[in-house]
Formats: C-alpha cells, sequence, structure tokens
DNA sequence: GGGGTTGATTTTACCGGTAAAACAACAAAC
DNA sequence: GTTTGTTGTTTTACCGGTAAAATCAACCCC
C-alpha cells in the first residue's frame, strides 16, 4: 500500500523510457508516438501516478492557479451574486486545467499585502478581485505592474485596471428609457454609491432622466446603504417618501433594494404599480416570484464570472495586454411596473 | 524595476550570509540572532523579496494549502450556511498561513477523480468537504486513505470518515422537548432527507415525541425537497396540511423551509402561533426578522468552520489521528411558538 | 588546558519535475 | 549519395528553495 511515493524517475525506470519521455507523455506533448504514449501511461495507471504539483510549478514557473478575492461581508456570500460570477470563473478555470485559491479581502488580508505576495510567490499566476468598493485604493498596486490582475464587476474610472463588467451605464439608460417611456415624472432613486459602478448607475439615469426628449423628470435619490440590502431598501423608500410623496415610479439599484421598496410601499397602502411602479437591477431569482414580478435589469454574472476567467487566463498567457469589457444588459418587464398614473 | 525576479541566492549574497541563514531568517528559526535576523530582512525588505511557494513545496514536501469542497448547488452560496462555514475556515487557515483552494463538486470533479488528484498531487495537504449528500459514496475513498480529509457539518455513519458537524440529534431533542413542553401532540415535521444529518434529526425527533413521558405525540413527516428552500417547505406545508389537518405545531428541519412554512399559513389564515406554532432550525439573520419572529435551533457554522479547520491542520501536522467531532447546539424561542391551542 | 556544551552559521544533499537543445534514424529532395 | 527535414526520444541544465548534518567559535567547568 504505502511504499514510497511513486514519482517521474519510477515511472520512466519500469516503462523503460527517460525521464522526460515521461513527462512529455504526462502533458500531452503531440510529439510523443502513441505506442510509447500507451506503455508509459499503463504504468501510470498502474501506480495512480500524480505528478508533483509543487516540482511542476516550480520547473514550468507557473502554478496553474488564479487567486480569487471576494469581499470580506460573511453575508455577501449570501447574495446570489457572488454565486454566480464564482460559478462561472471556476468553470472556466477547471475546464483549462486552472485551480482557484479563494481569498477574503479581510483588513488583515489588505494590510498585510496579502495580495502582492500571492503573487510574487508565485503561489497563484493572476488575481481576480470581485466587488471593490470605492475606497479600494491598495488596488493602485496593480496599475503598471508586471502582475496579472482582473477586476469582475467593478472598475476604477481613472486607475489603469483590467476589468469585466456589466455595462452599469447601459443598465441605467435602459431602465430609465422604461420608466420614462411609461410616463413617470416624478421618479424616486435608491442607489448605491459605495461603487463606483453603483455611481455610474445614478449618474447616468439621473442625466437620461433629465434630458429626456419627451420632457425631463425630476428624480429624488437617496442612498440605500452599503449592503444593497432588501433592509436598506425598506428604509430608503421611506426617505424617499418624505423627499418626494407624490412619486410615481422607484428604481432600486439591484433586486433586493427593489424588493424592500415594494414592502414599505405595501406596507403603507401603496400599491404596486397602479400607484407606484417599482423597478430593480440583477434579474435574480427572486424577482420573479414576489408579487407583482419585478421589472427589472438582467445581468447575467456567470457570464461575467466566464469572461473575467478568460481574461486573465488570456493576460496569463499573453495574449492580451490589458482588458475592459462591458457586458450588454437586457430589460426585463413584468408586473410591478405600469404607465404613471393620471395626475390627480 | 523589472531586472530579473530577486531569489534566496540574491539575498544571500547581497546581505553577505549564506543561503541557508537566509532561509532560516525567512522561515523565522530560533537560532538565528537578531542582528543577522535584521541584516538579512533590510535586504528583503529593500527588494520587497518573496520566497517561490513552488520551490518551498516543493523543498519541504508541503503545500500549506488546504483545500475545500463545497456543493454543486449555484443557489447553495446564496445560502448563509455556506457563508458562515467559509468564513470560518479562511479565518483559521490564514491565521496558520495556510491557503485555501476552492473546489466544487461538480459531475466533472467527482467522475475524475479531482479529490484524489489534488492530495495525490500535493497541491492540497488536506480536505475540507462541505455538505456531501448521502449519495456521496465515492467519499470512501478516503477511509483508512493516508490523506488527511475532513467532512464539514456532515457525517455518514457506517464510513470511517473524519467530520466535525453540529449535534443534529442533540438539535432534534431540545426542538422536540420545546414543542412538547409546550403542549403540542399533533405535529407536522418538514424533514431534509438527502443528508445523513437531516435522517438524524427526523429520526431523533421521532423518538422523542412517541417517547415523551408526559404523551405521547403524534408526528405525521414529509420530505422538504432537495433544496432545503423556503419553497419547498411552502409546498410540504400544504401537504402537511392535508396529511394532518389539526396539527398544531410545525416543525422545519431548517430556518428557509420554517418561513416558508410560515408564508403557507398565512397564505391560507392560520395564525401563528395562536393556530400553529412553527419552529426552525439553524438561526439565520434572517429567522430574527420574519414576523413574528422563528423560534429555531442555534448553529453556530462559523464555528463549525473554525473546528473543521482546526481539525483538518491537526491531521495534517500528525497531531491527531482521526476526529468526530459533534458541537453543541442551543434553543432559541422567539414568537412563532406558543401553547398548544385547547381542543376546540 | 583538554573536553563537553551551546549557539550561530554553513555545507551538502536533495525535493520532483520541465523544456531547450541534442541526437538518432529514417524519409524525401536534389 | 550527400543534403535537408521529420519524427520520436534522450541529454542536460536548471527551477528556487528546505533541512539534516557538519562546522566553527565561544563559553564553561573542573
Amino acid at each position: 500500500m504505502t511504499g514510497k511515493r511513486k514519482t517521474i524517475k519510477d515511472i520512466a525506470k519500469e516503462s523503460g523510457f527517460s525521464l522526460s519521455t515521461v513527462s512529455l507523455v504526462l502533458n500531452n506533448h503531440p510529439r510523443i508516438s502513441q505506442a510509447t504514449r500507451d506503455k508509459v501511461m499503463s504504468v501510470v495507471k498502474k501506480y495512480n501516478f500524480c505528478p508533483n504539483s509543487a516540482a511542476r510549478g516550480l520547473a514550468s514557473k507557473s502554478s496553474r492557479t488564479i487567486s480569487l478575492v471576494v469581499p470580506n461581508l460573511t453575508r455577501v456570500f449570501s447574495d446570489i451574486y457572488l454565486g454566480e460570477i464564482i460559478s462561472g470563473i471556476y468553470e472556466r478555470a477547471a475546464s483549462q486545467g486552472f485551480k482557484v485559491l479563494l481569498d477574503i479581502a479581510t483588513a488583515q488580508f489588505i494590510k498585510s499585502q496579502e495580495y502582492l505576495k500571492l503573487l510574487a510567490s508565485r503561489r497563484a499566476d493572476g488575481m481576480l478581485f470581485i466587488a471593490s468598493d470605492i475606497h479600494a485604493d491598495y488596488l493602485s498596486a496593480f496599475e503598471d505592474s508586471p502582475y496579472k490582475f482582473v477586476l469582475v464587476n467593478h472598475l476604477f474610472p481613472g486607475k489603469k485596471l483590467n476589468y469585466v463588467s456589466v455595462d452599469y451605464a447601459a443598465s441605467a439608460r435602459l431602465a430609465a428609457e422604461h420608466l420614462l417611456g411609461l410616463g413617470h415624472r416624478r421618479i424616486g432613486l435608491i442607489a448605491g454609491t459605495n461603487t463606483h459602478t453603483g455611481l455610474q448607475f445614478r449618474d447616468e439615469f439621473l442625466r437620461v432622466s433629465q434630458t429626456w426628449p419627451a420632457g425631463a423628470a425630476e428624480v429624488a435619490w437617496v442612498d440605500g446603504g452599503e449592503e444593497w440590502s432588501q433592509r436598506g431598501g425598506y428604509a430608503a423608500t421611506a426617505k424617499l417618501a418624505a423627499k418626494m410623496g407624490d412619486l410615481t415610479a422607484i428604481m432600486a439599484a439591484n433586486d433586493r433594494m427593489a424588493i424592500g421598496a415594494m414592502r414599505w410601499l405595501a406596507d403603507n397602502r401603496r400599491e404596486v404599480p397602479e400607484d407606484v411602479s417599482v423597478m430593480g437591477v440583477d434579474d435574480i431569482q427572486l424577482a420573479a416570484y414576489v408579487n407583482p414580478g419585478l421589472s427589472t435589469i438582467r445581468h447575467d454574472l456567470y457570464q461575467v464570472g466566464i469572461e473575467s476567467c478568460n481574461r486573465i487566463l488570456q493576460l496569463i498567457r499573453g495574449e492580451i495586454a490589458e482588458c475592459s469589457d462591458l457586458l450588454p444588459t437586457s430589460l426585463v418587464v413584468r408586473g410591478s411596473t405600469a404607465r404613471a398614473p393620471a395626475k390627480g
């Protein structure tokens, strides 16, 4: 059973070939005859041999690993958001023979510059960074660095950092056009202001609303809180109601806040969509199940994961030098939005 | 800026010490004088040197990495369950200088025996496995294997597999005692039957109910579905109502199903807790926020993560040879449970 | 002042692979 | 019949560290 753990040398000896022939077989090198390949593989199978990954990494100067950094919020795992992105990343990485190293952006992680050490020590060949907020200034370390780095579903205007993100400005346009097209002219916006994408969304939504050809809309906006949660949306809606009592539509920067908004409206005897239309962003599963169904902007986060991983792999392989991808979004109309009520 | 990436050899040369002195410094070996340590470190700092982890792993025969395998369900990430456990694991691993390699138990992952290759190739020193279901027979490969392996919050009766889990049987007793103590004698149980812990919970709950000194209770049970979700709980409650119309309490195997049950009851004009008491398991955040607050059994999953990681590290270091830990749980009483209504 | 400790540093022997270059053998080209 | 190319395999030179054993220099004790 035990006996020394086999090495490539043992396989070479037993199969009668040289060390490097075995190595070539294991790496599926094309210039190896089928006969040799079969003989070597039979010995490999016999001992269930598995090449030592540290040795491999040392010699090949590649760990075949990408580091995935997720935000520090424990509860963020409870967001479907992460699950979809991570699934996409993992799927693509696995299909290319890459492993995924998980890290959580704790204070300690940042303070000790683990994000740099990981790459400097070649423990990972590249890094994907999910959900950095506007205060993540330490990421500047990756500007013009030799390290392979991609921001996932975020971006830093002004910093030279690669990113793959859903196009939040486009989402804002789609959403604004939908609501304005339904005749809404007094709109409450629940924004997320702790990310650049959130700010982009807010600004573009405001811009489109204020320059709408058929008549500018008035938009009152409040912050939905750091967590973008249902509770945050609930509280924000109360604030909006105080600010603009006669609003006819509420636009929330994500579905969870939108659902919180619907809850507040229900608790305060306003009908959705008869009195107030409500709209979210993301198209999480729950959006289809609330009553009425939530109109929203669909963000394909699984695809964001896939693409982010594609990009970091290309960067690692040197196939590209940089990337800044914005993925398209689409409007999903359900029951929560309707024509603005006639002025009463 | 660029120039060759520095190696330990460069540091040795520049600091005037030998190769291995530098190595000893970097590994905080006690038998190095402070003066030497300082000199070496100043050079290390100067170049921001970081030892190559592959070389280190090769020479030390340790990757200082643990593999974390999570279930294949995309939506499982939306369960607070995972977030807490992973946070605990990560925290402990990081504090011990270990990295966490993430894997998803996809069909491909299992079929290709990645779980074995990971350890055979020494890419990871040990493996933590979260949320295996009753069909995970392939885990038998770890029985009597030299590989370090721990099941997290699950167990396999009959298989010799290390585990760290919350004590589901104890939870069942706490829950049953609470409901029986409140006088409930006709109880509906929404069980989870696709995990061994779920089965343990069901069986123990039934046993206690049927042998209650003050008078046995009748328990009707239905399966809550593979996902243990709110929707599953909703559907299960409908089935229970058909099966035992006059039940006075519903026990769900987790909070999400319990919340689904409450929703069904609300939709069907039964008051909680006046007509029917409802109880869950886990004590997720949401449990405190539903109305009425959900009585439940608290499972400290962060602690499960911490302990699991502790154990796998001890196994790796050879400090222990096996483990089978059951962590305590506690009763949390909120508004969803009350005395059974007088027979009407 | 020789022998035993102890502390600090260096020697030495790997760890287990990869990949570029070299080589052999045979086929096709001129 | 040498030259040039191909294909398949081996040689060789590392990759960048660790750790056990060896060395060296004080220090201590009788």
